[in-house]
DNA sequence: TATGAATGAGCATTCATTCAT
DNA sequence: CATGAATGAATGCTCATTCAT
């Protein structure tokens, strides 16, 4: 970034502009996104734009960390619940979590993931994953009777990649074999029968 | 394909130049591939890679078509193998042989994988997904017993996604936390879990 | 037009870019004429013609469109005139005019007539053709015994058409035969000779 | 040319080629034309095109001299019919060869003549201008009191030029005003009086 | 700061022409 | 002689980026 926004009304902008960027990536794919839609988008000019970020990879980059940060927020905010119910129902929350961010503002984030290969989207999935790993310790810690330590770093990895790779697949599925409930449900399903290996 | 021309000569140059076409974006990525590029790497001129294909983007869709065959084609061959053993060992083997062909080429393959949102590679998992349904489907009728048919459809999809999907995501790790066949035996046992739910 | 710049200045870049292109065709032809000559006679780049011009052909478009419109304002400012005077005067004027439109400029718009093939030049020269074709209505009217009315539309036809062919015909020659005020004197004792038929 | 067909084989291929070339010509226009288009339509390979023209432009040159020398001939075959009658009644028999000429074989030769601009059409329209002027001097010869002969150069040429032109723009109308008799009549109208001034 | 006109490198694609078979 | 695959220069056009206002 060029320029810290130390300010509020550049903190706006940036914001602004990010948003504008999920919403025509969301509209037009990747390749149909050039920095003048950006703009328009957010009724800005390309020259503005240029004040508050190097470059469109930049703000792709922005875009992506948004995302995730707006994700490990969500999860910070059902933790609390999470440790109180058993791991099945937990996982369920989280899905649910999950699924409702995606989907929310017409797919605008979804869309986001389905370009895996052009964001180094490796990084920022580590991000939520160790948010998820933290949650999944702390349910771990509760209940160390149902856990098999040696495998348990593979297995979470499994859970983790599995449920969040299937769940944006189907997201994306324009016609879909079944109801997203019973996705979510098998999933959850899948995860308590792996932690228990 | 533009123009037909002989036979046997022109079917190696169609390949060979959706070899070259792997090979840049393994290299470059989708965005870092140009058509001279392509061209290049299959020691051609762009002119001659036009007489070949349509386009740039006929020339993904070949890629891509080739990809899945190949995969269709090595599940093929390892079936009468796999109805002979018990699920788990039938994953196990599906997974290396995936892992095999996503690797083989110096990874040429796994890069396009990552270009979910590029290519509609939906319609082509889907080809996929109905040979291992397929081979899912012969073990199920002899093992009858195992099986809950209510939930069957639900996991397999939840089972062939999240093996494809985190198989994926681990083989584009640089530097991955623990080594591929911990993985490849934790994805078996998921699998055995979930067919038992 | 793409985008509309700031009023002024814009209309300038505009003509500038159809003097340019006109001044290409004069020098090249229009299959010698490409953008980039084009932008460069402007003394622009490529991505600003772009800017003002959809593509290659609406500046063509435009080229013929400033054409034409000259040609009819020109005709315009002579009618007060015309109308004044006898018939081959008239015709004299006008032929006059028009022989200094197309060699204004060092023949810019000569040469532009001569690809008729290729603007579609027909619909065009209907616009100039009523103007000279309300001129004539305006002699008619004052000299109503001159005309037969029922050859009156085929015999303008035939006059004006062959005016301007046999004009352009001449000045494209590089070699012409006799000098040009004969040919002119030729085309109007020709109009008149038509006209009371 | 790049060889002297001096076999018969060669001339029909010669000729072939030449109506090919009109064929496309007439079907895309000159820039919608193609050495290859050009070719198939000839049922040959391009390589077979190249054995008998140096390059496209000979093909064309080919073309237009295709179309002047048939133009001539017809002239020269009713040449001796003209001689014989009066001069409007020439000039309709010429007239209606023309328009016999340009729209045959579906206009082919009528799409040729107008790309003015590209062909060097003018040297080519010279050709027939003198087997005209030829044509006109045998009738003045017989009726030399009709003429003033000081004018007769320009006016030959006011009659000739605007003859062709007015009946190719006519032809070239998708919606003329009139019939093309009418035309025709009103063409030799205007000679038989330019020739009496 | 904000603007948006200007830039020009870079891309996909075409097509006249050649030449090995 | 005929073929048509191969060539690559050339073209129209886009779009990230800059900079004068």
């Amino acid at each position: 970034m060029r320029r810290k926004p130390k300010q509020i009304r550049a903190k706006r902008m940036v914001d602004d502009i990010i948003q504008a960027g999920l919403q025509c990536v969301a509209k037009n794919g990747l390749e149909g996104t050039t920095t003048r839609h950006i703009a328009d988008e957010a009724g800005i000019s390309v020259g503005t734009l240029y004040q508050y970020f190097d470059d469109k990879e930049a703000v792709y980059q922005s875009m992506i960390e948004k995302a995730r940060d707006e994700i490990v927020q969500s999860l910070l905010a059902i933790t609390p619940q999470i440790v109180q119910i058993d791991f099945r129902s937990g996982v369920l929350a989280i899905l649910h979590e999950f699924s409702h961010f995606l989907e929310k503002d017409k797919g605008r984030y979804l869309k986001v993931f389905q370009y895996v290969g052009h964001f180094e989207l490796l990084e920022h999935i580590r991000v939520i994953e160790m948010q998820l790993t933290q949650m999944a310790s702390l349910y771990v810690m509760r209940h160390p009777e149902d856990v098999a330590p040696e495998k348990m770093q593979v297995m979470l990895y499994i859970v983790m990649n599995s449920g969040i790779a299937t769940l944006i697949r189907y997201l994306s599925d324009p016609a879909p074999p079944f109801d997203r409930e019973a996705l979510i449900e098998g999933l959850a399903d899948m995860a308590a029968a792996c932690i228990q290996l």
